[in-house]
DNA sequence: CTGAAAGCGCTTACAG
DNA sequence: CTGAAAGCGCTTACAG
């Protein structure tokens, strides 16, 4: 049993299995690696050896040897959002069928850190696969440069061989502001994301535009990504008078909830919430929150797909753009001074274009 | 500039930096490894050969020849649960501070599969944290043997030479039991959580010794980990004549609330709801949940403080325990046909123990 | 102080 | 079909 018992009994090497064997090392590789020897007598051998010595290939020797490692490199913003664990599940689920394995870096939200974990990872990764980088266009160049396959999710990259696969926020956040506008709403707020997020920017884009087309007044106040945004930077938006609010995200939404819970305004009577994302506590509020599904586990699939097609062919630089939709759910109701025929529409689902 | 214009126009390696510079590849070495070179002119020399041939070093190559990898494997049931992510939350802020980087894999709560990746990356890792691993005795056994420094997470190894830390839930569920117990509430159930974990069977057993140290009648009824297994087993609960429910964790607790709310059942009017964990969400939902806190940050950061210690003395095996505590929020008051003394007690914080 | 050489543990052409 | 040998890209004793 070659386990150690205390300090360190050096750890078997193929070169020790050989010799108890009395094979090659060509032999006992080959044994290991289920590659056809003909002799049952030596693959019986090698077998008992390796056990007896309690031999483990080296993993890092065969990668170094291989030029090849088997694992796929995620680096994602932020594991605490749930809109990441999502897409990450998607991803995982469909990697863990074939033979490679996941690694997976948090950046913590800084592009500093970011661009060096995922130089460090690349040399260890047969692909990567990056979740809405906030690092500069021109560490991304340098990532293209890398020569190892990499996808990008919810972040153009117009110009770079990398892969993109994001969401189309601009039509779900377009949807949401039709919804608030056919309930009689004139006025709404947005409760904006991180500025270094390029998804957030698509939301406001989306949102003003579609608020713009008809003829709709904006607020728009800068929270950020987690709940205790929303429930601080609210109030800026009620003083301004609106009677909707859209928020960057879930998160930030059910930061909102919370103040106006606090402050006694009733949702949906008095104002109307609409998140984005459609997390999996979204449905379980109190009321069950409107807001704008997205694939997240579709776009992790999706980004694999794309990843493994990469890797096999070596071409590059597809991109791909999965819809949002809408759902309604009970945070969002007609104008309260201003009643009107689309009301009291409930739990329905609208597709995306 | 050695990038790849198309297709594979290899790679540089310390050779080609060495011929360029007119150097050993020694000298390459040193230079790009900040160790002392006397001549100022061949380190000059050395980094623009490396530069002009956008010469980066094979991580893999290094990695094998020392014999380290400066990697820290992270195992974790579910990386959607967001009691791992604040885990990994505090683990990586440490972490990141050092030389090292965090690799997170996701078992996928399948316990076949949390063995298999352990053992795969064990061997392109200095060391490991399982968070709550859900693999047999036997399985860790194995573990134990594939001399890593490797620390567990609530999960007991008596025996077994790994480290471990945890967090006392039986502490916490008596809190919380007591505090019902002083609300004038005599029958309490529990949203019981996946059978494979090990604090759910902690925190039963914290649950029954304490109701039956005050005489409390209990009702439980498996659920899982996640809200829908609140919303769906809930109903178990109130047939039982429970006046109070105490959850595996806050997901399941949002859950049992969303379904409570939907039956009319007013909380905590009618009926007390607490949760465990103190997920950030928990703070934000209507009435804000009564539930055990547990220090997941620090419990990463002990987990790193365990595992480094481990990984420079190569002592292995401390145990340690982080206290839990409740936090009455506004999910509990008084039994509804029993008022008391105690009652109306809001937002006060009791420390364990 | 720098360079030539050994060697980490494998896999895989190449001989026999 | 099996074995002897080369070599992946580095780091690091060891010479000079």
């Amino acid at each position: 049993m070659g386990r150690n018992v205390s300090g360190a009994a050096k750890r078997a090497t193929i070169i020790d299995v050989a010799r108890q064997a009395r094979v090659s090392i060509s032999t006992v590789s080959r044994v290991l690696n289920e590659r056809p020897v003909a002799d049952q007598e030596l693959v019986v051998r090698v077998r008992a050896a390796a056990d007896e010595l309690g031999y483990r290939p080296n993993a890092v020797a065969r990668d170094f040897r291989r030029g090849r490692t088997t694992s796929i490199g995620v680096v994602v913003p932020d594991l605490a959002n749930p809109f990441f664990t999502h897409v990450l599940k998607g991803l995982a689920n469909d990697v863990r069928a074939g033979e490679h394995r996941l690694l997976v870096v948090d950046s913590g939200e800084d592009p500093e850190e970011e661009i060096q974990l995922v130089e460090q990872l690349a040399e260890r990764c047969d692909g990567m696969v990056l979740c809405s980088p906030r690092m500069s266009r021109a560490h991304l160049q340098a990532v293209a440069g890398l020569d190892i396959p990499v996808i990008c999710t919810n972040r153009s990259v117009a110009g770079l061989p990398l892969g993109t696969i994001g969401v189309d926020s601009a039509v779900g956040m377009a949807q949401a502001v039709t919804h608030l506008y056919e309930l009689g709403h004139r006025h709404v707020g947005y409760l904006a994301g991180p500025q270094s997020s390029w998804s957030d920017a698509r939301r406001r884009e989306g949102l003003t535009s579609a608020a713009a087309a008809c003829g709709m007044e904006v607020s728009v106040t800068v929270a950020g990504s987690a709940s205790d945004a929303g429930f601080t930077r609210l109030p800026d938006l009620l003083r301004e008078g609106v009677t909707g609010v859209l928020a960057f995200n879930d998160l930030v939404a059910v930061g909102a909830l919370a103040r106006l819970r606090e402050l006694e305004v009733a949702v949906p009577g008095d104002l109307s919430v609409v998140g984005f994302d459609d997390i999996p506590v979204a449905a379980f509020l109190g009321p069950p929150l409107t807001t704008v599904s997205v694939p997240k586990e579709d776009l992790g699939r999706a980004a694999w797909a794309m990843l493994r097609q990469q890797m096999q062919d070596g071409e590059v630089a597809s991109e791909q753009w999965l819809p949002s939709a809408l759902v309604v759910r009970q945070s969002t109701a007609p104008h309260p001074k201003r009643l009107q025929s689309g009301a009291g529409r409930r739990d329905g689902r609208r597709a995306a274009r």
